[in-house]
DNA sequence: TTAAAATATGAACAATGTTCATTATATTTG
DNA sequence: CAAATATAATGAACATTGTTCATATTTTAA
């Protein structure tokens, strides 16, 4: 049963929360204080602390819904294209766009400091998992029509999760590359290198051979057909 | 030429990078405070604000010292293995292993806020460039040697740059994988997807082809011999 | 040696997170 | 309904941050 007292609890922590979401999203983690937030909730800071452990308990529990808000930015931008391996890149794309237009929401998904690891696992997978949560529907599509092959799809799930990762941080918190016009373009390069391009022309990507002792000669090549 | 007064300047900077650095591959970031730094250099807080504009300036100098010593570590846990595509995984895997140890400088270089980009672009450039300077000579043979294409490189360089990036910023900052041994595993994983495994067999990573009205099909398929 | 310039210093301020005794409100009981 | 009790909201207070600035100290110049 639910009683009234966790309503109204529930209520009171919806106050704060919208505070520090609207915040986040605004202004980002830095905006982020006991007292801005109480003041925008309407309450004074110390009552902050008869809902939330601490500031990050606060901060951190806007996680889940901002995986929601990501989730439909995504799904918006990437429903008009053609299912499988094309759509699946327009959901890449889309959460990359997602972090850039919210840079403070990349900074509390990868970022922020967690203090205790591990009361905060659920949300931590959120987090990790984000990603893939968003894609797994195109990528059971892909796998049931033959498109990859089920063997590699842990993999290439990877491979884009730390891709993204790696180049969201860059460009939001090392201006690297300097602009954003050259950061779409790498992530194109990337997703293609990861999932395919269209080029029609086939192309070698890396072609080792050389000669140590122990070690094999080894032949890579990418073609596209 | 250079006056008495630029060298003492020096020197007194230098008193304080060298605490800063201490702090900073001891406790990390959080560690360091203008008090703390003060303390462990024999002086008092507020001689800092006479060398360095603010504590954001006074951290962020020590990125180019810490970019040497990672160089170093790097080079040292290469130096065995055979030229090429061999020893570029090794300098990979020792620019991870480097960051691993110290975690604080991992923050350092990609975590840490800075205030003024602009003036500070010569360093935001050495973090940038850090594990290409690393690997410049490597790459360098390989092409020589005709083991990769001239044309590929620059794409092969960014895909582990940003997976690097991704996946320490996953494991460092938000415990994933979990263990240690897993995200080793996923490291080797991932470098062998960009620089090719030496498993004996052909594999397909990703095989696309599928009905879009004006999508082409593709097909990618990586041959290791 | 004395005047002047340079430098080191701690007091002071604002902003931060957090705790806690007190006040105000809501609920229960007689 | 009134009084007693429980619950919740509050701001004072503390510790810690970064930073500024007037003052004290040291070094340099005359």
């Amino acid at each position: 049963m639910v009683t009234n007292k966790a309503i109204q609890e529930q209520r009171m922590k919806g106050y704060f929360i919208q505070a520090t979401k609207d915040i986040l999203k605004g202004e980002g983690l830095k905006g982020v204080s006991v007292r801005n937030v109480a003041q925008q909730a309407g309450y004074s800071y110390s009552t902050i602390y008869n809902y939330f452990k601490d500031v990050n308990d606060l901060v951190f529990v806007c996680i889940s819904d901002f995986q929601q808000e990501c989730a439909s930015f995504v799904a918006d931008q990437a429903q008009s294209s053609a299912p499988g391996i094309d759509r699946l890149k327009k959901l890449v794309v889309g959460y990359v766009n997602f972090f850039v237009e919210y840079p403070g929401l990349f900074e509390l998904f990868y970022l922020a400091k967690v203090g205790d690891f591990g009361h905060k696992e659920a949300t931590i997978n959120v987090i990790n998992s984000s990603l893939d949560a968003i894609c797994e529907k195109e990528w059971n599509y892909c796998i049931a029509r033959g498109m990859v092959k089920a063997a590699d799809v842990e993999r290439l799930k990877a491979q884009l999760r730390y891709m993204v990762i790696g180049l969201l941080l860059l460009y939001l918190n090392r201006r690297f590359p300097a602009s954003y016009s050259e950061f779409m373009n790498q992530l194109t390069i990337q997703i293609n290198a990861i999932l395919g391009s269209e080029t029609p022309s086939g192309q070698t990507v890396a072609n080792t051979g050389q000669g140590g002792p122990l070690v094999q000669n080894s032949l890579i090549s990418v073609n596209i057909k």
